[in-house]
DNA sequence: AGTCGGGTTTGATCTCGATCAAAGAAGAAA
DNA sequence: TTTCTTCTTTGATCGAGATCAAACCCGACT
């Protein structure tokens, strides 16, 4: 962590904006907001490593941490992504204990960073914040329930066809959109290897999905449904 | 739910010494017991359906519960497997909604089932509640990872193999256990197909693995974990 | 504009595991 | 015990996706 500062006017909007604090109640948003610090990571930075005793929580205010695994010989799969507004760790604020993966950043990001210990003090005395945590838990365990289902059942055309589906949702008309980040961290995410990920879109163009770059378009959202 | 009953004498014994109310103080785990009933499923009956309205949380008594999700043309992927002790929904007692997948009993099972408004209302009161449930959510969410992890880097007879390791280990010494359910159930917990698993045992055969029915022997843990 | 370096695409190959089919084993019930 | 059903194993085939290698593209920088 490069800069670790308390929170600066921007940020401190940012934060009161974030998922997090725009849900507890004023004191507790201001109990939080007195113990977070904020900080940036350069791309590729490690925030922290399988393993390691756990003793922060995070919350990401721009930019993509990417968590991930590793096997003995050093492959990763990754395991979750998260982005603006996300919560990371909140599984060890009752657990307790250590990071049950490795996190990175994807790209230049900014994250506030929060005591463990304080934020499990304050959420004893705070029904909210215990309550915004378990929400945010019960986010994460149902993406990744998807995550695993979808693995299993689908192949990688199909898995992107739903991430685009999920990702521009505009009911029923043709649809286009920015991928919010690298085409290879979209594959890690869904599971995949780049080039099978950019198979999968070559083999979407024919069903009427338009890629160049980062910019996406989908014609028919129905016909992709079917897919 | 074929019986539904008021715990009787057995029950509340079980359910007493269950993970969720052995870890709850007396107040909280009589206030937990009064609004419990008990239920026996048959193997293979559905205990609830992604999509549904979810009213309940479940704490498997005895038995198993294999919980999926299903994709267009039917076919199941198993998402996890709860075993006694653990408990079903707890990531819908503060999110609310709907389950995201469907619970079926792998074989007779019998079950605690607690109203989840009734939850909510206790957990709100009863800080030692909410912590109980946090554990539980964190833990799931850490095996989901796991899973999902495992899918993604390991082959059918490594995923075994851990599966193994986890299940015995007796640090380092040789060890034989027994299935606690069938092989096929098995096989969907680790994400493959029944002959998938078959075939990953008789390979791992030539590790020191010995398999008759449910009877598992492993001769050399070490080797088994160089696979 | 040229150059450099990364991400991305394309091609070729190969391995793993799904699937279908059928034989074999093991429980449960009569 | 015998029968019947369900689970498991074995065999053969097939397809999806990983991997390795090389070409390509594009934005950043000089």
């Amino acid at each position: 962590m490069n800069r670790l500062l308390r929170p600066g006017v921007r940020e401190r909007e940012t934060l009161l904006s974030s998922r997090l604090l725009s849900q507890l109640g004023v004191e507790s948003a201001a109990a939080m907001m007195e113990i977070a610090a904020i900080g940036t990571l350069p791309a590729r930075q490690i925030l922290f490593r399988e393993g390691e005793a756990a003793d922060t929580l995070f919350c990401v205010l721009s930019g993509y941490i990417r968590v991930y695994k590793l096997d003995p010989d050093g492959r990763e799969a990754d395991v979750e992504l998260y982005g603006p507004g996300d919560l990371i760790g909140v599984s060890l604020v009752f657990d307790g204990g250590r990071y049950t993966a490795t996190a990175q950043a994807a790209e230049p990001s900014t994250l506030a960073r929060f005591d463990l210990k304080r934020v499990r003090e304050i959420a004893g005395r705070r029904p909210d914040l215990a309550l915004v945590l378990m929400n945010a838990l019960s986010e994460q365990l149902a993406s990744a329930y998807s995550n695993l289902a979808n693995d299993r059942l689908h192949t990688a055309p199909q898995r992107v066809a739903r991430y685009l589906l999920d990702n521009c949702a505009h009911d029923g008309k043709a649809a286009s959109f920015r991928l919010p980040y690298q085409k290879s961290l979209l594959a890690g995410k869904l599971g995949l290897a780049p080039e099978a990920l950019s198979r999968a879109f070559s083999m979407l163009r024919g069903h009427g999905v338009n890629v160049r770059g980062r910019f996406v378009q989908v014609e028919d959202p129905e016909a992709l449904r079917r897919i």
